[in-house]
DNA sequence: AATGCTTTTGACAATATTAGTCAACACATA
DNA sequence: TATGTGTTGACTAATATTGTCAAAAGCATT
């Protein structure tokens, strides 16, 4: 269940792409958006970042899924998943407060 | 900066591991080792738990921290990563709740 | 059925990334 | 010198990821 894919296949269709059309305007094989949509391979940023475009949507929501949706794949189905995330979190946030930019 | 590379090292010295002796303990090469305390290569979940059962140390803390690092490292500087990071905890809780294990 | 479009599938090659091996180096100290 | 410490870089091997292609399959329309 890739919420990516899936909602990058809906954005597709309401924009009136075919899955070709769109492959081509990103230029990619159609065969790798095929499954990339599907969740059988893996997006990278820079794509979804394109075909938000070529759909004229807004792209952040759809990174942040992005990325939430590779770091869970990261996490496999680890015990400790959630209390590395609730570390990770604390860090990023101290991170964020002790730089510039 | 690897918290879990400088925490192995110190728990292998107040241990009085040699880096040899604990690579050979464990059976990988010593410049891995080597490496991996210094943040020059990464860990496996595998090897921490080795290590820390090595040096008679509970390893929880010691994994949550080597896979808080792994999605830190997966998530760079992304701008929307603290975002990301959220979502993720969201989805983790929710299948956590509906799950039977 | 035949055409023309769509999407899916699998096989394969090309690349990139990661992991492992080894020898040499520098430093300290007995 | 000889022994033990940790570090470094070059190299190979193993794995994973990505890209390319052709064929197949689905679905309308003519």
């Amino acid at each position: 269940m890739s919420t990516v894919g899936l909602q990058l296949r809906e954005l597709r269709e309401k924009a009136g792409f075919s899955l070709r059309k769109a492959a081509v305007a990103i230029d990619i094989d159609v065969a790798i958006l095929s499954k990339m949509e599907r969740g059988e391979r893996k997006f990278s940023k820079e794509l979804v970042v394109k075909l938000a475009d070529l759909y004229k949507t807004n792209s952040d929501k759809l990174v942040i899924d992005y990325l939430s949706e590779k770091v869970l794949y990261e996490l496999g189905d680890e015990e400790f998943g959630l209390e590395a995330l609730k570390v990770a979190e604390k860090q990023l946030i101290y991170k964020k407060i002790n730089t510039h930019g």
